[in-house]
DNA sequence: CTGAAAGCGCTTACAG
DNA sequence: CTGAAAGCGCTTACAG
């Protein structure tokens, strides 16, 4: 494979020092612009590129930014892991830095543990987080820099998250302007930090608009089809004209659902879903939803990190856009 | 964070030389079993981590492997795409390494050979290849350690993949078994090496049967829903028996089509599929599919490169196994 | 059995 | 403007 040209060998090539030919590149340090472009030049006939991990030693660095993804994802959540690891990818390496990969879940830390002591990485990013993160316990405690994608209900972590309740908001007053009334919501875990945002956006819609957020249209926890298939039953005879699913998954089995029973979207309810994954990409009809650049969250978080890294100042929460997308399903 | 205490500290805290303390960690040379022991302890005390990096230097190593992901993976690819990840990242950190995040694809070979130029990898690991692929032709033309995961086409290029044409050979066998004739196949990209092993296989079980391949029945470049949902049709026209679906998500849409023109499965047709992701996974009815053990590959593909970077010999192409699991939608 | 020294490929005070 | 030297945290011939 070649062995890489050194900074030596140009320093000797050029008859020069080391010292010289490190501040050609670097550009500290004064050095005459001949001396520089001499070295530039030589550098790029001979395709010369800095051996970035002894460069990394000399400034006690490593260039790599260690990232945890969970071991158990669902389904649903795969598109999103994917592009957010495109997203931070890309990001590290625009400066400079790798991405080194620690698979954790909850229960077992230890890839976490590995790439933080043997001093693989400068600092972490956290694909998710829970309400009670032993990840995020462990990283305060070693004042290990990280920082999480997603709410994290610490207060003392950086993170950077979609903003759930505007966005939420935004898509339930656009329903209600099209003169629907009766709402109703399908979602999961309301231990998770995202549902309890969007519920809230939600219901800040009605009071916005001076309505009363119609009484039992609600439906959290739902966790698996058995449930949720009851709630639409129930949601139906409660009369709603539409309804919001919390996440892809859940919107998946309320579509089959409504697809067994003969029920149409939108002639006979609407439906609007929140567009995290693929997983309604062609659905027909087209779903309304609420959707979020996963990509960028990613390069987001990744830029966030490289600045605490660098000692810039970062804000402790960063909220990213969203976009509601009207479609066929709430037509 | 605590700084990380070195071998420096520990050498002088014990009043020996750094030698030492780097000799009675790697066991390697003449020592006796008191001092090892002795320096053992203080690091086991003193919670001391060697930093892997420094180690890498000075071996000339940097115990990280590259692994090389496509930015397009499509849905049904992205549950393969995490478990192969956890796959290689659990193999990896059995044996020291960590894995590097590059994201390519045919046409933007720039993280690749970033990480390959800036000394950050010591090998490389493709998780996907196609039949013309300018990864592999970097990599072979730098001699550059790599293995890819699946067929690559090229053959002097060490590659571990699942046994696609037995597998799907097994599978249309048994199909055939059944007194099914007309077996039609949905299938993506012609150009992705899977897809060509899996209807090699499915060609090679008529033939083992002395069967005549049925003519005008394997839909191949089926890459969006409209194309599928015309390829059933087009199918059913023709009287088939049985769809194989080259992978779960072109199986989703087909059972998505058949419902949707109230065709049964399996009174009107059978359905046979690649149980890659966890699409299908409670589909209703079950779904006759072949399935591979995905983090296995990882774990393999891993293992190998890295008995390869330690200069020890390896199979240039292991084949893995596979499931054929006959459920319901075959009966 | 143990240590001084050189080296991995770079950076960065410190002198000149 | 340029260079010799020390250092980042380790390993490994070479001597003893």
């Amino acid at each position: 494979m070649g062995k890489n040209i050194t900074i030596a060998d140009v320093a000797e090539s050029l008859g020069i020092s080391k010292t010289t030919v490190s501040r050609a590149m670097s550009g500290k340090g004064r050095i005459s612009e001949a001396t520089r472009q001499r070295v530039k030049a030589y550098m790029e006939e001979n395709n010369y590129k800095p051996n970035v991990i002894a460069q990394g030693l000399a400034k006690s660095k490593t260039y790599n930014i260690g990232v945890v993804m969970p071991s158990d994802y669902g389904i649903e959540d795969m598109s999103y892991f994917h592009n957010c690891l495109v997203g931070l990818q890309e990001m590290a390496s625009l400066n400079g830095y790798d991405i080194i990969l620690a698979v954790c879940n909850n229960n077992d830390l230890g890839q976490l543990k590995r790439i933080i002591s043997n001093g693989k990485v400068d600092g972490v990013i956290l694909m998710r987080t829970l309400v009670e993160d032993e990840a995020v316990k462990l990283l305060l405690e070693q004042e290990f820099p990280f920082v999480v994608i997603g709410m994290s209900g610490y207060n003392n972590v950086i993170q950077i998250e979609h903003n759930h309740f505007e966005g939420c908001k935004e898509l339930t007053l656009m329903l209600l302007m099209k003169k629907l009334k009766r709402i109703a919501v399908i979602g999961g875990s309301k231990a998770h930090m995202v549902t309890a945002s969007r519920i809230k956006g939600y219901k800040a819609a009605y009071t916005e608009l001076g309505m009363r957020v119609p009484h039992g249209l609600v439906y959290l926890d739902q966790d698996n089809s058995i449930m949720i298939e009851r709630a639409v039953d129930n949601i139906f005879l409660k009369g709603a004209d539409c309804i919001i699913c919390i996440d892809d998954a859940i919107c998946s089995v309320v579509l089959n659902k409504l697809r067994k029973e003969d029920i149409e979207v939108p002639a006979d309810i609407k439906i609007a879903s929140f567009f995290d994954s693929m997983l309604l990409k062609n659905n027909v009809p087209a779903i309304t939803s609420l959707s979020f650049d996963v990509q960028e969250i990613g390069r987001t978080a990744c830029k966030t990190l490289i600045d605490v890294l660098e000692g810039n100042r970062v804000k402790n929460i960063t909220y990213l856009g969203y976009k509601v997308e009207l479609k066929e399903s709430t037509r």
